[in-house]
DNA sequence: ATCAGCTTGAAACGTATGTTTCAAACAAGT
DNA sequence: ACTTGTTTGAAACATACGTTTCAAGCTGAT
């Protein structure tokens, strides 16, 4: 077997031109020519280009979220004090920036694609990061959740997206906010530097007092999800169907994983 | 004259389409089917789908500018003590709602757009904002700025820039959050009250306590502008320009405006 | 009623995209 | 050395896009 260098390749050139401009506006034979590689190559390698999306997240989430679990794992089995919101956010820039740096790979590329991966309508990526990464992602906010007690729910939930919404802008946008602060104010700051800076901001409007005047949302609580969401599935299904109806074009997917 | 109505359908149904599935994404057929116009249409009327964009935000952004300053010049006016942050923010709050709503016009789709306008890379879009409504912004940001004197100023410029992405982020994706709000805690969340949520939030995280830990960071002041930018100019002019060059296409606009 | 100037409709153009095809090249097991 | 299964290369395919063209339609002033 070739034990092929082309797939890393594409994943490589891939994730640097996705970042660049984004998903819809990079061509596969942009992709293969700066990989060096043959244009068949993505289709042979990865099915499609929707696929190719996928993998590059999956290359980068993948051991980010086995590491935070890892670490979600160590944190709550000494029984101490609860983390702060602080230790909480802190938690994730280490984890970001622990992923092991492959040649060129900065941290702020991979930013700038969760970004994208928000405002992007990329439905099918949507879905699958939900079905490969959405536990995780629900395990840590629930930690959030209980290091402010006193905020109504419904307020946190709505602070927990101003939160991913200050994150994923900053650092989807990235590289032209740090040249203009450069040109503004002559100092260079450091994808580091901004997820640190992000840290007491972020911390601080969590914890603000409540805004909420609102009687019914003051009481509103968090509705119990039905049992079965909680057992883990021991298999899932994954089809994905594209169907043109009218010239609409509507794709829907369902994943299936073993195990 | 036939004081086309042809032009305000194309704007509906493009301000529409674009805010669900970005600019790349959104063809001129669908835009002057949705729109029931010829596609011929919006060549005819803009010029090019570019300009089209950028008269999509206009007819927002054009409007919202002018009550948007006139407030400011009211409020500098009195001399009374200088604004809160709470203030500065609950006057785009309120300007946001003030702008006459066009049918089927619920803010949201506005905000998305707006949140698009950074994240997708059209960069021919970000010159144009920049050039159209670049100066009330920066006078805007000037009264933030003063509003936290002991935030290092390039801490106050990456969290100005955290505000900007929880705002867009939250308006941009509020349809699919407003619904798992409704599905979660049972409560109905309208755009004005996840607007005025959004305020303390922010509010807080700009007067956080500074996490400058960098000393080169902590002394770094707004370096001065040029003089001749500060000069209102009389008459500007704008160029486009297309390179195709070896493959990569780049595009470059300059701009003139007159009085 | 006529004419000029906008505005629309339908079709075509040129280009770029994702995907498929198939023969050639290659690697490894026998 | 031969065979088998995998990977590449070059070309073609089908489709979708933004844009252009030009004849037909319309409006309002003369």
């Amino acid at each position: 077997m070739a034990q092929s260098e082309t797939v890393e390749r594409i994943l490589d050139a891939a994730e640097q031109l996705f970042a660049e401009k984004g998903f819809s506006e990079t061509s596969l034979r942009l992709i293969t020519s700066k990989a060096g590689v043959n244009l068949a190559a993505v289709n042979y390698h990865f099915g499609s280009k929707k696929a190719l999306i996928q993998a590059v997240f999956s290359r980068f989430l993948g051991p980010f979220c086995i590491s935070l679990e890892r670490e979600l794992d160590r944190r709550q089995g000494k029984p101490e004090a609860k983390a702060s919101l602080e230790e909480l956010l802190d938690i994730l820039v280490e984890q970001s920036l622990a992923v092991k740096p492959r040649s060129g790979n900065d941290l702020s590329i991979f930013m700038r694609l969760l970004g994208l991966a928000f405002s992007q309508s990329q439905g099918h990526l949507r879905r699958y990061l939900e079905d490969m990464y959405g536990k995780v992602f629900r395990r840590y906010m629930q930690l959030v959740y209980e290091t402010a007690p006193r905020v109504p729910p419904i307020e946190l939930f709505w602070r927990v997206h101003f939160m991913l919404g200050a994150a994923a802008f900053s650092m989807s946008g990235i590289k032209a906010l740090r040249a203009i602060a450069e040109n503004d104010f002559g100092v260079n700051t450091s994808i580091e530097q901004v997820m640190r800076l992000m840290v007491p901001f972020l911390a601080a409007g969590m914890r603000a007092e409540s805004g909420v005047t609102d009687e019914a949302m003051a009481k509103a609580q968090l509705k119990p999800r039905s049992k079965s969401s909680s057992i883990a599935p021991k298999l899932r299904i994954s089809v994905n169907v594209t169907a043109h109806f009218a010239n609409n074009v509507t794709d829907a997917s369902v994943r299936l994983r073993g195990v």
